[in-house]
DNA sequence: GTTCAAAATGTTATATTATTACATTTACTG
DNA sequence: CAGTAAATGTAATAATATAACATTTTGAAC
């Protein structure tokens, strides 16, 4: 079987099977919660998912949100730039943003001392407009 | 004893003993870090560390780090508005910025679906200008 | 196609971070 | 000083993540 493009190989077993499972959660999932749905698949121990994980991460096919210890399948198939996640305080429900600019101006902030930065978490708490208008 | 203001009720024995020894430790600290350090001051568990510095952070003296699993003193005596972190990759050195027209513009983000933010997270990695210049 | 090296995988054990549950004490309010 | 809320003590355990090591698969070079 040949490759997508010319520049990304295809994903193998296991990566194309966390990130469906990911995809299909259709929201935020822990490494564990990956797992459970997984084991129909073959998969045993927690380190399968999480270096699956870690290399979706690295082609940018999915996201890990820090203050959730959770991971997302990204919005699109693998954008450039840092993902801005909006969270919802009552159900749960993320949300990903891009915003090149927004993205630039935040990282020039340190650079004032040398700084050189090379990536960025931004995570934004709040109520979604579903839950807003239920309330 | 007296309350230092009318807003602000003094520190409990436990708050103080965390609060100085985060800001001893000069640096961003996880909770198992400290609480080695306390144990010469009656700490027993990782509860007594974990809710002392949950009320500190309620109280805005301290700040965790989403991506750290870490913990920071306030870089000044208890500030509003969203602290952005600059963590250097190399030698671990956290530096707290604030900057409130930005954390605005970023809040602003996700409300054009109805979402209203409460707080966020914003941390930033890269290379420290000390670590820059001595590579 | 054989060889080599790099990447991916399987598996066990363990490290690290954080919370539940419940009893007790302290501090504030009326 | 009685009542209540907040803080504290302590043990047990839950949840998240990685180390270490053996094996297999993949892709490039010859």
């Amino acid at each position: 079987m040949s490759q997508p493009d010319s520049t990304t190989p295809s994903l193998t077993k296991n990566q194309l099977l966390v990130l469906e499972a990911l995809r299909d959660a259709g929201q935020a999932a822990g490494a564990y919660q990956l797992l459970e749905v997984l084991r129909d698949k073959g998969f045993k121990a927690p380190l399968q998912v999480y270096r699956t994980l870690n290399q979706l991460a690295d082609r940018g096919l999915v996201h890990r949100i820090e203050s959730l210890n959770a991971w997302m399948a990204c919005c699109d198939d693998h954008h450039h730039g840092t993902p801005i996640f909006a969270i919802c305080n009552d159900c749960g429900n993320v949300t990903e943003y891009l915003d090149h600019s927004l993205t630039e101006t935040i990282t020039a902030l340190p650079t004032d001392t040398g700084f050189q930065p090379d990536r960025s978490i931004i995570e934004i708490y709040g109520q979604c407009g579903a839950c807003v208008a239920s309330n």
